[in-house]
Formats: structure tokens, C-alpha cells, sequence
DNA sequence: CTCTATGCAAAAACTTTGCAGGGAT
DNA sequence: ATCCCTGCAAAGTTTTTGCATAGAG
């Protein structure tokens, strides 16, 4: 699915800085925070902040908190479950957990807990 | 189980500040943030914070962010789900809900989405 | 008696808002 | 031409840190 594609039909205007930010969250492999994305996107962290509060509302983008206290974002393409280490804070996108519940919408599953490499070290 | 034995075995000293907190958590059906829980506790904000931390070293206590920005908090018994709502921010406990993932140790589960309530306002 | 816990104030980290100018349709 | 989008700077919110005093073991 292209970026373009994503935005149409949404009560928002598709700028090159909006095409940009959705391409680098669409092709990164793990939900990434503002402080990842800064230096590819020559985007003010205000309308960076802005533009992520429009694709939420529009459902484009799913965010979460991380244990170290920024936001995470990807964009709502294979919903999936993602595992947040306590240890190392680390990301991780976990594929083969399949959650529901009756009369909820989920948007996100997030675990928190020790990754496999953590627990190793101990 | 009493706070006490909570806090007991652990590197932390039982002061009657720290068990007062622990036990409006414990009594609490949801978990909460420091904005609901101050005017409870006569413990300043950095003791709180600085608290917290430690109860989060030493496993007593689980904590995650919500959509509103804020950290909620949790004593550790009877591990279980939590649901928070992306349109109201509410924080709810679910029960029926029951993850397992090979090679991880997993604290806490947060689902985010929309609540049957916000679902029937629309 | 020693080392941890606490309160206060100030700082830090991340996110949001105001305003004026630029860009998409 | 209109209305949304953007950058910059400044403010806001939540959490953390420094330091001197109080309290637990």
C-alpha cells in the first residue's frame, strides 16, 4: 500500500513533510520515537507532534509510551502486538499473539515485561 | 497479603509513608497515577517518583503510561490485562485475558483502543 | 550510630501552543 | 483565494535531581 493511499480519503492535505514521516514509520521494521526520526525528516518537532495527532485521530497511526517515557509511533498497516523490555526499553514487534475482546476496538497490544537478551544477562 | 510482606525481603526500609501509598494502590480497583493519588498521601511528589522507582526495582509494583500522558500505577498481585481507552483515557482491568510468550518474563499487559462506552457515544 | 528516606526548590525531558508566513487544492 | 500546514520561540506538563534534615534498622 502507498503512503498516498493511506492519507486519501482523510480530512488531511498530503504534503511532502506528511509523505515523508509516514514513509520512514512504514518502512522501519519497529515503532520508532521523534528523537529516531528527527534527523531524517527536516520537520519542525511542533508540526512533527501536530501531524501526529492528525493521523491518530484519523486512524492512520497507532503511539504508545515506552518505559522510557517518549512515544513510540507506527503506522496501522498488520496490527500486531509489540513487547516493551523494562531492562533495555527496547521495541520489538510481535506477530503471533492475536488478542480480542468482545464489544472493545483494539488498536494496539503492548507487553510489558524482560526481553529474552535481558533475562540472559542477568 | 499485607503490605508488609510486600516490602519485606526486599533492599527497601518499611517506612509509614511507603506503606500508605501501598496500600491505596493495593485497595485501588485500577491503577493510578500521581495526579489521583496525592491528596492521599502526604508525601511530596519527588519522594513519590523517587519511591515508585524503587518499588519498580524490587518487583512490587508495575507501571506503564497512558494516551493522557501520565505513568499509572500498580501493585504487583494477581497479574492481569488493562485496557486504556484512546478517546477517554479510562483504565480498566481485564481479567480474562491470559499471555504467555516463550523466553520472555512478561510484568504487564496494556490493550489500547476504543471502551464499549466511547464505542456507543459515537 | 549509620545509611536510607524525605521535603523543598529548581531543573530536566518531552510535548503543546501562539503567531505570522508559506503551500496545497 | 481560501484554509490548512509549517517553523520558530515560548510555555506547559510530568518527572527527576541536589542538598540539607529527619528517620529506620
Amino acid at each position: 500500500m502507498k503512503i498516498e493511499e493511506l492519507i486519501k480519503d482523510k480530512n488531511i492535505k498530503l504534503t511532502t513533510a506528511r509523505v515523508k514521516l509516514l514513509e520512514i514509520l512504514k518502512e522501519a521494521d519497529r515503532p520508532l520515537c521523534y528523537e529516531e526520526i528527527k534527523n531524517d525528516i527536516s520537520m519542525d518537532k511542533a508540526t512533527f507532534y501536530r501531524n501526529i495527532s492528525k493521523f491518530e485521530e484519523e486512524g492512520i497511526l497507532n503511539a504508545f509510551e515506552s518505559n522510557d517515557k517518549k512515544r513510540y509511533f507506527e503506522v496501522r498497516l498488520n496490527p500486531h502486538a509489540h513487547f516493551v523490555c523494562v531492562k533495555c526499553n527496547s521495541v520489538e514487534c510481535i506477530k503471533n499473539i492475536d488478542i480480542t475482546l468482545p464489544n472493545y476496538e483494539i488498536n494496539n497490544v503492548i507487553i510489558n515485561g524482560t526481553c529474552p537478551s535481558c533475562l540472559a544477562s542477568v
